[in-house]
DNA sequence: ATATACATGTCGAGG
DNA sequence: CCTCGACGTGTATAT
């Protein structure tokens, strides 16, 4: 790993131009050819590139190259302020907990707060159109697609389990199945084309649904 | 801006909770209280924080919380390796060419490049259920609605199309409305959903777009 | 402040 | 390799 901090000058080219004009900047290098810049506010790169790259160095101009996609990254030092190297040793992988699979475990065994009697039949069903996140049957034996989000819910989400269901409908034995968005909160659009689409939106009791399972996230 | 980099353990809680075990970090604090963490690989951080925080240093432990939100990332330090601050002076904003709002300026002035003889009508034209890109009329009269991407162009960005055109046909004065969807590329699954739908799909040639605009994409 | 759509989105899973 | 949906998505813009 290399660290870089200098006053520069930087232009990339791919997928879209963009320059940025002198200034100090902090420039990180690593093993896997990856590079990312860092201004001066912000946890996000300014410019920023993925690995492999070659990395080809004349005259303070930096040029960092990505054959895979023919993206260029140009560098141009002006004045060096710092520059280090560090050979870093990490083999750590980062743990996540709250994620969306565990969202569908808690809510798989209290599928009531979907709904009041819901049967869970099948988790991550999938289809060719995508996989569905919950196929359910309700207390009056009718089929329901569930498709859950952990943040709040937008067009796409409707779309998405609109699209389950005419897939499922093919099958005449799923004929009349109801549709069901699961989410925290609702985007307007989302509610009104749910209601054009006849898509039921179930708004999720988060406090509930974690209530009694994480007394207290310890961090160390 | 402060460059720590360190041997360390890492806890992040938020909307999510997330745990690294021990290993070498660049950890970079920014004066706006931003702070990111860079591990091994790849041009994202490992783990991050938007500013404001506030920082909290006692015997090896770094505590940085956003009151925003109630975020917290603590990072226990074992062993620093090397710990630098700099005074960096940085006032260029970046400028990018390529986005969508470009692309979208550019054909504004060359709907021949959407369609021959295309007029565009009405640009952004927003509804309850959703935007359209372009509102158009071609040469017999009809109405055509386009929606444009600037990558390519996957199942979401016909069903966009479809829940406009379906909107606008409640008025019988656009009764017949043809839908375009206009992308570099498209997905498979987006072409065969166009075909069902009836929806057209024309591949943009971006190169005859910017032709004369650019003559040469020289980054300095 | 809220809602909406863009992003060099990136990333990972599944076919 | 391609397709698709989640993401601590973040970020800007218009209302």
């Amino acid at each position: 790993m290399r660290v870089l901090v200098a006053r520069c000058s930087i232009g990339y080219s791919g997928r879209l131009t963009t320059r940025l004009a002198s200034g100090d900047r902090v420039i990180i290098f690593k093993d896997d050819g990856s590079v990312c810049v860092h201004g001066p506010m912000g946890f996000k790169p300014i410019n920023y590139m993925s690995g492999p790259t070659v990395l080809e160095e004349s005259a303070g101009l930096l040029t960092i190259r990505r054959p895979a996609t023919g993206e260029v990254l140009m560098i141009a030092v002006e004045h060096v302020i710092s520059d280090e190297r560090h050979a870093l040793e990490d083999t750590a992988t980062l743990e996540r907990e709250g994620r969306e699979l565990e969202l569908h475990a808690l809510l798989e065994r209290s599928p009531d707060l979907i709904e009041d009697g819901l049967q869970v039949l099948e988790r991550e069903r999938s289809t060719d159109v995508g996989p569905v996140d919950f196929l359910c049957r309700d207390t009056e034996g009718r089929i329901v697609l569930v498709e859950v989000k952990r943040v709040k819910a937008v067009v796409a989400a409707v779309e998405q389990v609109v699209r389950y269901r005419e897939h499922i409908e093919k099958d005449a034995a799923y004929a009349g199945a109801r549709a069901i968005v699961l989410a925290p909160e609702f985007a307007p659009q989302a509610r009104k084309l749910a209601e054009r689409r006849n898509v039921e939106c179930i708004v999720l009791d988060v406090a509930a649904l974690y209530a009694g399972t994480e007394p207290d996230p310890q961090l160390f």
